[in-house]
DNA sequence: GTCACAAACTAACGTTCGTTAGGCAATAGT
DNA sequence: ACTATTGCCTAACGAACGTTAGTTTGTGAC
């Protein structure tokens, strides 16, 4: 991928993140890099290439996270720390790509959404094993692993709804705030 | 309202969920309802009405149930399990419309979109209050108010995701089980 | 029977959409 | 110096968009 290529990119997902995929026209994005419409389609074949790119790119990212956390780290109460601090990493350090990714992922067709599709349940898997693991070990409670799993992404997904690249809160302190969070919950131990 | 624009309504909301308002068209509702794009201006002034009316009834819902919580719950804990619960119930019984409530109405513009901003951040402080109550009473971990209470919003709405009504679990449980899990975590005492 | 009204229709408006065709200027390789 | 390639341009295509105007149809009230 050529040097431009990456700058409309990144600027296509700046655009996107803020009208949504599906109410971005070609235009819009051509207007945010002072270029004409037609000229985008020297670097993509398509509206959808673009997102297809953004989505599978970030797909890739997260399916790296899930290897190297089974890879190294043993116990399930690590690898759950460890795997929750990569996401959010994932997350704050593609912002834009990230709400794509979340949000506009449902406009893509044909066999992009279904890869894309079995993508997103392979890393829900992932997940899903950890918490069986720590189960497993007698470390966490006996659980709907499925649902468990399920709210610990949807809590770790919503942050890019209220991340803020100069806010108070860095990554790391997220993942711990989150991490300490699913784990022990809001209720004062009796 | 008549029963033929809800009945209109219902059919939109039920379009938006599939495709998402943005990538739906009037035609496609129209074709939905099998009658002619042209007619359900006889029922609404535009396409932007049908998404503002079903945020609005959605977000007017969830303004009940946080004001009910307050009235009628006293300590902290039976509080946030109640609002779980009622925020649940609203989910799964307006599916369709939740969705739209939750994904697509950033698609509002003007002032439509700041009085729904305005209405989204009081629910939201509503929520934050009985974490507040639990602090203050000693039964909630001293926490980062805001963390806590979106952690636990993006936990419940995420289940407009997955829920099916004909699964094999019903709002009840969806919330007892969401509300154990926010209040224990996933770890075992120690 | 006719009047009023609601709800649907047909037809079409002007706009915006994603995309293509074809050309022009600059750059790099030989 | 010539050639190929890259990256942008202008112009425009056909399709789809949200919406409006004006008309017809069906229904209930008097």
């Amino acid at each position: 991928m050529t040097d431009r290529k990456k700058q409309i990119l990144a600027s296509s997902q700046c655009v996107f993140k803020e009208k949504g995929y599906a109410a971005t026209s070609v235009r819009d994005i051509a207007k945010a890099l002072k270029m004409e419409p037609a000229s985008l389609y020297s670097h993509f074949s398509s509206k959808e290439d673009i997102l297809k790119i953004t989505c599978f790119e970030m797909a890739e990212k997260f399916e790296l996270a899930v290897k190297e956390v089974n890879d190294i780290y043993f116990n399930a109460e690590e690898k759950l720390r460890m795997a929750i601090q990569l996401h959010v990493a994932i997350l704050t350090e593609n912002l834009n790509s990230a709400i794509i990714f979340i949000r506009d992922w449902r406009n893509l067709t044909g066999q992009s959404l279904d890869e894309f599709i079995s993508k997103r349940n392979a890393y829900e898997m992932g997940i899903r094993e950890i918490v069986q693991t720590g189960i497993r070990e007698g470390v966490f409670n006996e659980t709907d692993k499925k649902f468990a799993s399920l709210t610990i992404l949807s809590s770790v997904n919503w942050i890019v709804e209220w991340y803020k690249e100069d806010g108070n809160l860095d990554a790391q302190e997220i993942a711990t705030k989150l991490s300490d969070f699913i784990l022990s919950g809001l209720k004062k131990a009796a």
